[in-house]
DNA sequence: ATACTGTTTACTATTATCGTAAAAAAAGAG
DNA sequence: CTCTTTTTTTACGATAATAGTAAACAGTAT
């Protein structure tokens, strides 16, 4: 019986690919013993799993000391990873072009199950950084996460709420379900979302969905973000509401033709 | 006796990334039985991993077709590859720093084995847009690729030009070794490498070498790339041979700390 | 010295994977 | 549309890879 998944599916790949999931802008340094814990997997297993990537080249120990980086071989294939991802090649260009019409932040999320992942960021020198996660669960308070919720089917939504509790990212979160709610049927119609400092004090943003229109579902989202000291979302509404519609719209058609 | 490669090595890990490291910027879908071609591996074997791989999210089938390409879970840990990677850290501030200073078109690589891996880009708008590789293994033809070469240990090189057939990416690139021989002579003793459209056609570049400090070891190369026609061998080397050497220089130091 | 924490090695039982073979499903040809 | 060819998926027994216990080893702190 084991606990095989089901067939047709290799556990040690999950393994390693959760090892070197575990390294990133946080965390560039762990040990054997760490790794272990983490991932509640036996040692030795992991000692075994960390030697093949280092030798592989994915990982790297650091000399004089027990701790394991990210290796070469990770980079490449980081790079990798980005240029050959579709999505991302066919967006990239469109991208390009509206953030040098306007000057503006923009991000581009991934739906992926219940969070984002960022697809791409183009960075308005007048910004100030804000630090997007690469991956981030709290999407009720973000206007993508908002936009994308409010084009889920109706039961998925259901669902996503059961199990979600609203916590408070700012001041300004939406942490009541109701309220929640009629916030996402009135995106839902007018077609973009707004955040007004509901998830990182200090920015404002609007966002409209990606959507894949063969399959009729929602698979992104993409913002122009602001600082709201500069930018009230009045202002914001009034004069972007229908860029980020037009490019949300522009961007859809490009993403339902290349995902065949 | 199998063919384990060794004791605490897993094959089946090894197995599971040649399969991600088959999708790349030019070969974004692949099917099961190419696949299973280029790697020598079972389909059976084969429809496992991918399976794998497409349940944990890095793979991504294409709908109405057998095809598969690179899932958001690749995307993602494509980024957090590149956050996470120690040595990109630490050069990136410097070399952001340098191209502002300059306005040139900077690459930063990595050596690996034989190998060189792009590490870090910062592109002048004045270049063309010359595209290197992610991976390029005909580094006696770059200047970065020159510098690492005079800097390795001599039984080392040896190995090397041993095994390795020099062939012309260009009309300007050495083939002869022993021209290769004293070329890289020069290099090691006035501390930079020149290379003169020996790579790609129209484009000059002028390369340092990185060194770990404490290993006194080489472990990559920066290049300032020039289009040809704008900027002769000899411009470049009065008026950036000092830069780059310098740049180097700190560069290396901060490796050297950073790496342990 | 001694205890403590973490890494590496040795060694079998277990079970995941391999690989043959055959069924099912697509794709292509006529 | 039918027949052929190619590709994917399932079934299953043999085999070899991995899990995991236990113990040795290394390094660090007390």
């Amino acid at each position: 019986m084991g606990h095989r998944k089901k067939d047709y599916f290799s556990v040690t790949i999950e393994k390693g690919l959760s090892i070197l999931n575990l390294f990133n802008e946080h965390n560039t340094r762990r040990n054997l013993t760490e790794i272990s814990r983490i991932l509640g997997i036996n040692t030795t297993s992991i000692y075994r799993y960390v030697n093949t990537l280092v030798d592989l080249g994915y990982l790297q120990r650091v000399s004089h000391s027990k701790a394991i980086k990210l290796g070469p071989k990770a980079l490449s294939l980081g790079y990798q990873f980005l240029l050959g991802f579709e999505l991302l090649k066919t967006i990239k260009p469109y991208i390009d072009k509206t953030y040098k019409e306007h000057g503006i932040t923009i991000d581009t999320v991934l739906k992926e199950g219940d969070s984002l992942i960022a697809l791409y960021r183009r960075e308005s020198k007048a910004t100030i950084n804000f630090k997007h996660p690469l991956r981030s669960e709290t999407i009720y308070a973000r206007a993508t996460g908002k936009v994308v919720l409010a084009n889920i089917p109706s039961h998925q939504y259901a669902d996503y709420i059961l199990k979600t509790r609203l916590v408070a990212k700012t001041a300004n979160t939406i942490t009541n379900k109701d309220e929640l709610d009629s916030e996402l049927n009135i995106i839902k119609k007018r077609g973009y979302a707004l955040a007004n400092e509901e998830y990182i004090p200090g920015l404002n943003a609007i966002a409209a969905p990606l959507i894949n229109f063969r399959k009729n579902k929602v698979i992104g989202a993409v913002s122009f973000d602001f600082p709201s000291l500069d930018f009230s979302i009045d202002f914001i509404e009034t004069h972007f509401a229908d860029v980020i519609k037009k490019t949300c719209m522009d961007l859809s058609e490009m993403i339902t033709v290349a995902d065949d």
